[in-house]
DNA sequence: GAACATATGAACTGTTCAGTTCAGTGTGAA
DNA sequence: TTCACACTGAACTGAACAGTTCATATGTTC
């Protein structure tokens, strides 16, 4: 019914219960969300509530679950071998900016790192989800287009790594610290394309 | 008296509120710490410590304020031009993966990263005491070494934000997530060897 | 329409914690 | 000795909030 890992009872108001609670929590994090102000916006009572989850933690992990759950699947999109290594990377890059700065990105990253120490595999889970998942598929294309001669890659962990870092140039310290909020196309095409141009400068054949 | 900005009344025991503070702030986050819990541990009173501070908002500013000073302290050396560049900017990989790797680096970005919005200047002051002032540096030397045909560089910001995250590869995201909590002199060098051969692919002369 | 499960809301408990108050202690200077 | 000042510790207030309880309502199924 529901797509909880072990055996939360199941009913009608189920999901709207985690609808409110992902809203309140990624507004507002674990401690600056209240039961009460949870409830609410899910339109639910706390009764209700509690006979889903039986405390804040569980529904909380639940939330952050979830959440992980559809960042793997996003991740999870494979790199087109057919094209050229550059433009190949340059939708590979253009996908990871656009999930890193996205609202969405941004927020669940910053529940991570803010709830880690009071959950401690919280971490581990958004980093497997998250880049480990996509520095595997990023690794399997360049493996691919090195078999291929495309490319001449000696450490293809940190070739990938190397790459997803040099996408976030700028851009990440910048969201992650509220300096700005949103980016041009031109601030971002100028990252991607250098990152593209210096990856290939190093590991191009 | 104290290293204040504004006229923060002083006393005897305000060093020791402010030692306190930032122990308990750095390893508990703001509100994980309770005012009484920072009161025992700087082994004051409670109404000492009101009689500092107006509130645990302010108290918490002015550590804040007075770690980042120390951060841009250390982030203000300068790199020695005389290198090749390989071997300066090997030194200077190696300063910035010590930093961030360090308990300090990471519990001051962490704390910044949590409590960005209820303190929304605290981003931007973590921002420019630290990433800013390293980019200022890096791109100091760049340039310098361009002049000297060391270097061929069209984007020098870029350039500088490339070096810096390069030298994140992989260690970055396992240290905030605590899947690793050290790294071996290997992992290290490794890394950042691989940011040097991959910046000077792309700029080498 | 009776039986059953699910949902409601409002009141209640207990705890934690920021911030206040105050009577009293220690100390150094005039 | 006395005055001024910084400090203490313990008790207190008031608010926020997690979690509980229960009498009542709503709706579905046979």
């Amino acid at each position: 019914m529901d797509g909880s890992a072990d055996g939360i009872k199941t009913g009608r108001k189920f999901d709207q219960v985690l609808d409110g609670a992902r809203q309140v929590f990624m507004a507002d994090g674990f401690e600056g969300a209240s039961v009460d102000h949870i409830a609410r916006v899910a339109n639910v009572s706390k009764a209700t509530l509690y006979s889903y989850f039986p405390d804040k933690k569980m529904l909380f992990v639940e939330v952050v679950r979830q959440e992980c759950e559809r960042q793997a699947q996003e991740a999870e999109q494979m790199i087109n071998s057919d094209l050229r290594p550059e433009d190949a990377l340059r939708i590979a890059a253009r996908r990871l900016t656009g999930f890193i700065l996205s609202d969405f990105g941004q927020k669940v990253f910053r529940i991570c790192v803010a709830e880690s120490d009071r959950f401690p595999d919280l971490g581990r889970r958004f980093y497997e989800s998250g880049p480990m998942t996509v520095r595997a598929r990023l690794k399997a294309y360049l493996s691919n287009a090195a078999d291929r001669g495309q490319l001449r890659i000696d450490d293809l962990d940190l070739a990938a790594d190397q790459f997803a870092e040099l996408c976030k140039a700028d851009l990440f310290l910048r969201i992650v610290f509220n300096i700005d909020t949103a980016f041009s196309e031109a601030d971002i095409s100028r990252v991607i394309n250098g990152a593209v141009e210096t990856f290939m400068a190093r590991y191009g054949a």
